[in-house]
RNA sequence: GCGGGCGUGGCGGAACUGGCAGACGCGCCAGCCUUAGGAGCUGGUGACCGCAAGGUCUUGGGGGUUCAAAUCCCUCCGCCCGCACCA
């Protein structure tokens, strides 16, 4: 059933016979499904609240209505509010569940609103677990995919969720994946895309290449046990670091609507620092280039000790070349082979101690003509910077640190203010900073601030052409290639007479093979597969080679938002004005741990794209949600942990709305959340409660006038102006928490609260006329529509409206009715709570004191003492200071 | 080490800009209704003292600011997340 709404197309047909089979499974999964869902209805036998009939009953409607179904209208305000598409695994658990039921709360209320809402849902089909179940089950990567996306889709719509299903993609489709392609070939004339042999991250198990932003401290991001090795590999990039600015400097434009520490954290990964390389001639060996070292510190640079090269830095050999002495050079080269051996694991890294070692030679400081040693220390970086170093000892942790263990010099170049000056043998430790301090013992530059000489000494080394100012970036480029079979295939051939060829634009998409061998053995399956491997120069008609390595699956997920707004062009990956309407996207809502992968990669596209004059804006989202994990066990729920609990089992035992409000009722959206069920039973009661409450009041109800016209002038009775103060006052501020707050968990509490006091202790009922009934009956429905949207619609007909919940808006508060006539006062002598009062409200500070004074428990408490500080909190409280 | 977050009853959690701590729900206790109930309804439920009225204590520990602190400041402890030799 799934797969057929899936978009369809020339190769879909094609896979007809894998998709039945994908089909007849689903089809015994229905029938297992069926027979949970009598047994839940078993379970909950007795309670009149029947929400297996109604919420398949509003699904219906929803869909023959085409509710939420949606086109761009520009006479319209519009809102997008996305929720991160899912890689459909085998089973979608609660915490896929409270992020769909996040976004579809604020869809719902968005709608309300009146906005003419974008919320669509799609799947991440391409990925390494498709491949892997498909060797170990001896089935098709495509038949599992689209067997679990049958799934997801199917569970998502049990819940009831508003996504507009004709926008669904997925990403598997060579409709789809075609427009990779196609952003790929316009990358690769730009020159954004390019091909270079490079050392790189190797995941053993997942026998492919990662790019840096998928090694978590030296493992693999998918297998936590897995440590990544590195191998020289020639493999494509995507030119990432040509965006860092941009990508750095954007993060501006997002401040208040990203959380804070989202953009942090992208900021920290890009990494900028600017600063100036500078070049020092080698002293002692002939012929030898300048090295180059990257300081963000040029002012120390008359403090310099030592230059201090990264063990893989190429002129290390050289150097050595010219160490006479033969047993030197032995011991060095097992000092080099063990820092290049260096583990790259975590708790080493903690540990790791400074070593290093000299080289023998010499270089010249261009500022002052000093002669420096020239050394080789693990603690410098060859992938940053330059791969060399200047050590200033004085002015930096860790040159501190190696130039004592050492026994290098250590020279004071700045000078803090107001302190005795700074004695090289004798400092405990570098200063740092840059404030409030002035350089001395440097030359002409003495006396300068940090600031001015580092503007100073960067011109300095310009003109006199040994150096310039640099801007670094911790951020590489982004290494796409996969040496996978389930993924883009990445559109060029070889050929041996033009070279690297890329694929035109009307051979697209190069489909993927669909007839591959796969046994995770050995290299990529694509280049054991003949028939794709060879075919035609496009450009000369000779033999050619395809390339063979996919995409990685994070290029499908950076764009795949822009594809909603126009799923079905196959003239473009969209049409760029319905783009403009739709964009930004409003509201993203997604996890916390796609804060750098996804979300940077996502911010690059946009640029890219932006610059390929498709689109305007630079940002692809302008408010994002990171709503907190589902854990189970005190770990996030995952299939590779085997701690999921499936959202559907909730639905059958209890209903999606009961699901659904407790999703919502359980925490703070942004929180974590510990799993437990013990506690859903109470919103079953609830709402169970609430529907009782209608059901006994429809009859009457339902053709009775809705609510009270003019409440100044109806007369009404005590007990309903209370009922309707109530209802009001929550609706007030159940409004403030779905908008300002996203506090739905409080919300829900109100609401709660409402019911207890229209229909606790005392049932509604007597001597509230009808139309009091239905206003304040109504109100509670539509508050609770976004949260539970099928027993809203339920209780919306009950009480006698044929038009649709969904046609309805969100009502307005009456501030008149809310307010307060009478307000209870709190009284405290020094602090200390001892009475209360009921005054009207308004009431002066006086009237509210003098009658404070008269409370007798009050009296107590300041018999035979004096009263000397009155505080009035207006409405609120007294405090009587006593002595 | 650096950056960020968190710490409230038996449990999940409320408390908007400092103003009654423990809302709401779970669980538990008692009662009602029932042939029965994992159904429904009513009441109670932070700890301690007290027959009661009432009082004292209480938001990880300690200190401070304030008439008033879960909330602000300092300090210590614990947990979680991110970064981690980035020159």
């Amino acid at each position: 059933m799934a797969a057929e709404n899936i978009q369809g197309g020339e190769q879909r047909r094609q896979d007809s016979a894998l998709q039945d089979a994908a089909r007849q499974d689903s089809a015994l999964q229905d029938a297992a499904r069926q027979d949970a869902e009598r047994a839940g209805r078993a379970f909950q036998e007795g309670s009149k609240y029947d929400p297996w009939a109604i919420e398949a009953k509003w699904q219906k409607r929803w869909e023959d209505a085409k509710v939420f179904e949606t086109e761009a209208d520009p006479s319209r305000p519009k809102y997008y509010v996305l929720e991160m598409l899912p890689y459909p695994s085998g089973t979608l658990h609660m915490g896929h569940m409270r992020n769909y039921t996040i976004g579809d709360v604020v869809a719902r209320v968005k709608r309300m609103h009146g906005f003419n809402v974008l919320h669509p849902m799609g799947w991440d089909a391409f990925g390494l677990p498709a491949e892997n179940a498909a060797i170990k089950n001896n089935t098709h990567p495509r038949t599992w995919t689209n067997n679990n996306i049958g799934e997801f889709q199917r569970v998502l719509r049990r819940f009831g969720f508003s996504y507009d299903w004709r926008r669904e993609i997925s990403t598997c489709e060579p409709e789809y994946y075609r427009w990779n392609q196609w952003f790929f070939l316009r990358m690769f004339e730009r020159g954004l895309a390019y091909r270079k042999k490079s050392r790189v991250n190797w995941c053993p198990k997942c026998c492919t290449v990662l790019a840096n932003e998928q090694v978590i401290n030296g493992y693999c991001w998918r297998h936590e046990d897995t440590l990544v090795e590195v191998r020289e590999i020639e493999q494509w990039f995507l030119k990432t670091t040509a965006y860092a600015e941009q990508l750095i400097d954007d993060l501006k434009t997002l401040e208040g609507g990203w959380p804070e520490r989202v953009i942090t954290m992208q900021r920290n990964w890009i990494g900028k620092s600017v600063g100036a390389r500078v070049k020092f001639g080698v002293a002692d060996v002939a012929g030898l280039e300048p090295i180059e070292i990257f300081t963000t510190r040029i002012d120390t640079i008359y403090g310099a000790s030592a230059i201090i090269l990264a063990a893989g830095h190429p002129l290390v050999q050289e150097l050595l070349v010219g160490a006479k002495d033969t047993r030197l050079r032995a011991d060095v080269d097992a000092k080099l082979k063990k820092m290049r051996a260096a583990s790259v694991k975590a708790e080493d890294l903690e540990t790791a101690e400074k070593i290093g070692f000299f080289t023998g030679a010499h270089a010249t400081n261009p500022f002052n003509g000093e002669k420096i040693p020239i050394w080789v220390g693990n603690f410098v970086l060859m992938e940053y910077g330059t791969g060399a170093i200047m050590a200033v000892p004085a002015h930096d942790e860790r040159d501190f640190e190696f130039c004592r263990k050492y026994g290098l010099s250590v020279r004071p170049v700045v000078q803090p203010d107001g302190v005795a000056a700074l004695d090289g043998a004798t400092m405990k430790a570098p200063f740092v900073e840059h404030g409030g301090a002035k350089l001395v013992n440097s030359g002409p530059y003495n006396g300068l601030g940090v600031d001015d000489a580092i503007v100073a000494m960067a011109a300095h080394a310009t003109e006199k052409g040994f150096g310039q100012r640099e801007t670094t970036y911790r951020l590489k480029d982004w290494g796409v290639s996969r040496q996978r079979y389930w993924g883009t295939p990445i559109p060029v051939v070889y050929c041996e007479k033009d070279g690297i060829v890329a694929v035109p634009d009307d051979q697209l998409p190069v489909v993927l093979p669909k007839d591959v061998a796969l046994t995770g053995e050995g290299g990529s399956p694509l280049a054991a597969t003949p028939s794709f491997v060879n075919t035609t120069c496009p450009k000369c008609g000779g033999p050619a080679r395809r390339e063979t390595d996919t995409m990685d699956t994070f290029v499908d997920s950076s764009w795949y938002f822009y594809r909603y707004c126009d799923p079905h062009n196959d003239k473009a990956p969209f049409d760029s004005k319905k783009v403009a309407y739709w964009f930004q996207i409003d509201q993203y809502i997604g996890g916390i741990t796609h804060a750098i992968l996804h979300l940077l990669y996502s911010r690059f596209w946009c640029k890219v794209m932006r610059d390929l004059g498709l689109i305007t804006h630079s940002e692809p989202a302008a408010r994002l949600f990171t709503q907190g994990m589902v854990l189970k066990g005190g770990v996030a729920m995952s299939k590779s942990r085997g701690n999921i609990v499936g959202a559907i089992d909730m639905a059958e035992k209890y209903g999606a709305d009961t699901g659904r409000l407790y999703m919502l009722f359980a925490n703070q959206p942004e929180r974590d959340l510990e799993w437990s069920e013990d506690s859903i039973e109470g919103s079953w009661r609830f709402l169970n409660k609430v529907y009782r409450l209608v059901d006994r009041h429809a009859s009457e109800l339902a053709s009775a006038k809705a609510g009270v016209a003019d409440h100044e002038a109806a007369g009404l009775s005590a007990k309903e102006r209370k009922l309707l103060r109530v209802t009001h006052e929550t609706l007030r501020r159940v409004t403030q928490d779905f908008d300002a707050r996203w506090h739905f968990n409080s919300a829900i509490a109100l609401i709660m609260t409402l019911y207890n006091e229209v229909d606790g202790a005392e049932p509604l009922g007597d001597g509230v006329r009808p139309e009091v009934r239905k206003e304040v009956l109504e109100l509670l429905t539509l508050m609770l529509a976004p949260m539970t949207p099928h027993l809203a619609e339920e209780l919306w007909e009950m009480l006698g409206h044929s038009n649709g919940l969904w046609s309805v808006g969100w009502p307005e508060f009456n501030a008149a009715l809310a307010k307060e006539d009478e307000v209870e006062i709190v009284v405290q002598v020094n602090g200390r709570v001892r009475g209360k009062l009921v005054v009207q409200a308004g009431t002066s500070e006086a009237g509210v004191i003098s009658k404070a004074l008269a409370d007798p428990a009050v009296a107590a408490h300041i018999a035979n003492k004096q009263v000397v500080k009155q505080i009035v909190v207006p409405n609120k409280l007294v405090n009587l200071v006593v002595k």
